[in-house]
DNA sequence: TTTACAACAGACTCATTGGTCGGTTAGAAT
DNA sequence: ATTCTAACCGACCAATGAGTCTGTTGTAAA
């Protein structure tokens, strides 16, 4: 056989490339299709239609590279200072574009939690799993942390500003304004210390 | 005549309201003429195109109703105090739709900074007024506060984590999530105080 | 070698979009 | 009363969107 899941993840690829880049909405198939050099017979054979498409690219590709990307962060010995690292690189590391981009989690939650119910619920069920994923780890160090912290209120505090800070980057067009944040974001965490 | 300036003023504010709920690509023009009950001669007769559209309805709608609401929140005896009380407010006063909803300059920011210069240049512009209208408030109160604080650098985060809380409500479509993150916020700038 | 079907190709439909353009009407000015 | 123009009407247009459908081709099994 024509390698029939080479092309599926070809066009997983790209589609996850577009809608990062242009949201899912404004994404057109034809553009994927030009970019895959494949036809729209053959899209339509692996993926019932768009939003499909866009599922399976929040849960093949979005979800697990999401996870990957912060689980190490808090799964550390010492969550607050890698946590902060985390951002402090991020800063560094991240190309002007790509934080201007913005992260295709908050990016998909803005355009399409309120308008299609498929979509709300996966991204609903990400955010649930990034903050357990960091209210754990809070939660695991407590004895080092000040009394009286809400650990969930905190990691959801924590993923809120960073979102918004990559919101506010996007008119900005430069880093300057999310390493302010980010800045800022480093000494709220680093102040949950005793 | 036909008063001019009522209709005008009438496409401006349904447009608001249609952009605030669908976003500006989303929100078809001829919604709004149906809404309006007026043709598409008399909208083109007022607006020379969509965007032409959207920026009017974003310096004459948006950019006063925006300052209008924060304003009095720190321009107060005790910012410290009336901002918390601000955010309080809303997460107590505002509907759920109305949450769930967003900030239109958020929403307005995610969806427009990056597709369209016009809009992003008048987003950038307004985030750096409600930027300034906040630095320069806690600037005033400033032997209240912590010392070695960057005003700058605390408003544009405070300003982060409202528009990081408003997009976590929408996959969450309720107010739970608003209100944790508003009592973090709140209870880091309470926190400002010496 | 024939068969059978998954894997793909691409022309087509249909709805909807923003935008144009020639015509009509209200009403102020002369 | 006539004229003139801003204000408005609505049929029409081209472009583009997602999705359908008929037909072709590669390839593994019999």
């Amino acid at each position: 056989m024509r390698d029939a899941e080479q092309t599926r993840q070809k066009i997983l690829g790209i589609a996850a490339d577009e809608i990062r880049q242009s949201g899912f909405t404004a994404t057109s198939l034809s553009i994927i299709l030009a970019r895959c050099n494949i036809s729209k017979g053959a899209l339509y054979h692996h993926f019932a239609n768009k939003l499909e498409l866009g599922y399976a690219v929040f849960e093949e590709i979005y979800t697990p590279m999401f996870l990957a990307m912060w689980a190490p962060a808090v799964e550390s010995e010492d969550p607050i200072a890698s946590l902060c690292h985390f951002f402090e690189n991020m800063s560094k590391e991240m190309s002007c574009d790509e934080i201007v981009c913005g992260c295709p989690l908050n990016n998909l939650c803005q355009e399409m939690s309120g308008v299609d119910e498929g979509f709300r619920l996966r991204i609903l069920n990400m955010q649930q799993q990034l903050n357990h994923l960091i209210a754990f780890n809070l939660q695991r160090i407590s004895n080092e942390l000040r009394a009286g912290l809400d650990f969930n209120q905190v990691a959801y505090f924590i993923v809120s500003c960073f979102h918004g800070s990559s919101s506010l980057s996007k008119s900005a067009k430069n880093k300057e304004l999310f390493d302010k944040v980010i800045r800022e974001l480093c000494s709220y965490i680093q102040a949950l210390r005793k």
